[in-house]
RNA sequence: GUGGGCGUAGCUCAGUUGGCAGAGCGCCAGGUUGUGGUCCUGGAUGUCGUGGGUUCAAGUCCCAUCGCUCACCCCA
């Protein structure tokens, strides 16, 4: 084998490859009927967007980009998270001096260098919403009940939406002081010391269960908010209350990314190995001015495309579909000879052009290759066409469900076959 | 970055104490030169991941390396 794809990396494939289409489909439709407008940046961007945006303490930015110099000597990043260049976007077009809130949704590919595992590759696809211009607690809800809706589309029951705040900047400095003052008593490893010190939220975050059972004592946010935050936090839970969107409060939930503040969430799955987030997001209002732009709150989420796709095969959602992707076909041509070839040509554009899913033998296979290509189609009817049709002006339907064939006059049969499958 | 498991046909995988490279599925051809599926008959396909070592002899043992995979960590 001459090439594969690179390490960590994998390919979509037909007819699988239609699930990541369907969750695309499936999670950003509920966006497209609140007002949010399609949005497409560039698949890489100014590393110091993401160093400042993202934030240099984050393993994102400390060990998982894909940076490198361009042949002018630019340092480039692909993209290892969606929210930070559409608020470069945002800012850089002005779209924030129009009507507010911005409302954006994207779909595209993530670079993180990673060591890949089920549901962990080194890109990966999301489905994101932004929402910026507008503080208010009702937007972080509607944010939060767009994801809920297009996991629900999908049949999906296994979904947890894990909710919390992490206070403003008024409240949460004497909260990170206080949790400082705690993790400073425990004996913790070198990185987690220097996480610590740098951002101690993330500390909450650590998955081990020993480290876990040394933080059942830590100080938590929710006990140091502001009135302001508080009374925010409560407005999106009662909010998300009234729309019957069923949520837990988790209050050890921080995120890998330093541009949150106040709500953050995460959609959970217990199916997907070692991973357990499909989509997450947060609000971010100091993101702006991090990378230099005016004031500008914001919120939203990602979704992950492919371990949304691993949850719904976890559940057992898919079934049913075409063995070769793609819609199924409905007309399969079987010509003989050239003259037919070139006949049937036409004919199947004809046929499609009726709104009818059509395909033929290519390749000059013979009539029975042909017609084990118009079998594995799935197609119901095969069209047969050789020299005796052509001299008849006719053409062979067979119903290969039945084995039954008639003969149809070439210029009826668009028509015929319309009929045969409404 | 750290640790475990695994690399044999297109796919799923056997391969014994080191002794001729295998099966099922799939694919191709024929049975049927204008008719698919089922059936029957035949056929093709391998850098045994790669490189080195031990040995009369290595898919099998040893070393290295690459890849895949699972887990840690982190997150989508």
């Amino acid at each position: 084998m001459a090439f594969q794809s690179p390490k960590g990396t994998f390919d979509w494939l037909p007819p699988r490859s239609e699930r990541a289409l369907r969750v695309r489909e499936a999670v950003s439709a509920p966006a497209r009927r609140a007002g949010y407008g399609y949005i497409e940046t560039p698949t890489f961007e100014d590393t110091a967007l993401f160093a400042r945006g993202v934030g240099e303490s984050t393993d994102i930015v400390s060990k998982e980009m894909y940076t490198f110099d361009d042949k002018g000597g630019r340092s480039i990043t692909l993209r290892p998270e969606g929210t930070a260049p559409v608020v470069r976007a945002v800012l850089q077009h002005g779209l924030h001096n129009g009507r507010l809130p911005v409302k954006l949704w994207y779909s595209g590919n993530n670079f993180r260098y990673e060591r890949a595992q089920r549901g962990r590759y080194r890109h990966f696809s999301q489905v994101g919403i932004e929402a910026l211009g507008a503080d208010d607690p009702a937007l972080d809800a509607e944010v939060i009940l767009l994801a809920a809706e297009g996991y629900a589309a999908l049949g999906l029951t296994g979904v947890t939406l894990l909710l919390n705040t992490l206070g403003c900047k008024e409240c949460r400095p004497a909260y990170r002081a206080a949790l400082q003052g705690f993790l400073a008593g425990l004996d913790l490893d070198e990185p987690t010391r220097r996480r610590a010190e740098i951002n101690p939220l993330r500390v909450l975050d650590d998955g081990r269960p020993e480290l876990q059972a040394r933080l059942a004592a830590a100080p938590l946010v929710t006990d140091h908010l502001c009135e302001t935050c508080k009374a925010y936090h409560e407005e999106v839970r009662s909010l998300l209350s009234a729309l019957g969107v069923a949520y837990t409060d988790d209050p050890r939930l921080v995120r890998g990314l330093d541009y949150y503040m106040r709500t953050t969430f995460e959609f959970v799955h217990d199916r997907l190995g070692s991973q357990s987030a499909v989509g997450g997001g947060g609000r971010y209002d100091g993101l702006s001015e991090m990378i230099g732009g005016p004031p500008l709150p914001g919120v939203g989420w990602a979704i992950g495309v492919d371990r949304t796709v691993l949850a719904m095969e976890a559940e057992g959602l898919f079934g049913g579909e075409d063995p070769a992707g793609g819609v199924p076909v409905q007309v399969y041509g079987v010509p003989l000879g050239e003259e037919a070839r070139r006949r049937m040509f036409r004919l199947l554009a004809e046929i499609r052009a009726a709104g009818l899913v059509a395909d033929m033998a290519f390749g000059g296979k013979g009539l029975k290759g042909a017609m084990k290509g118009a079998d594995r189609s799935g197609a119901r009817f095969a069209l047969i066409l050789g020299e005796r049709d052509l001299a008849a002006q006719a053409v062979q339907v067979k119903d290969l469900s039945t084995a039954e064939q008639t003969e149809v006059p070439l210029a009826q049969v668009v028509h015929v076959l319309k009929g045969k499958i409404q």
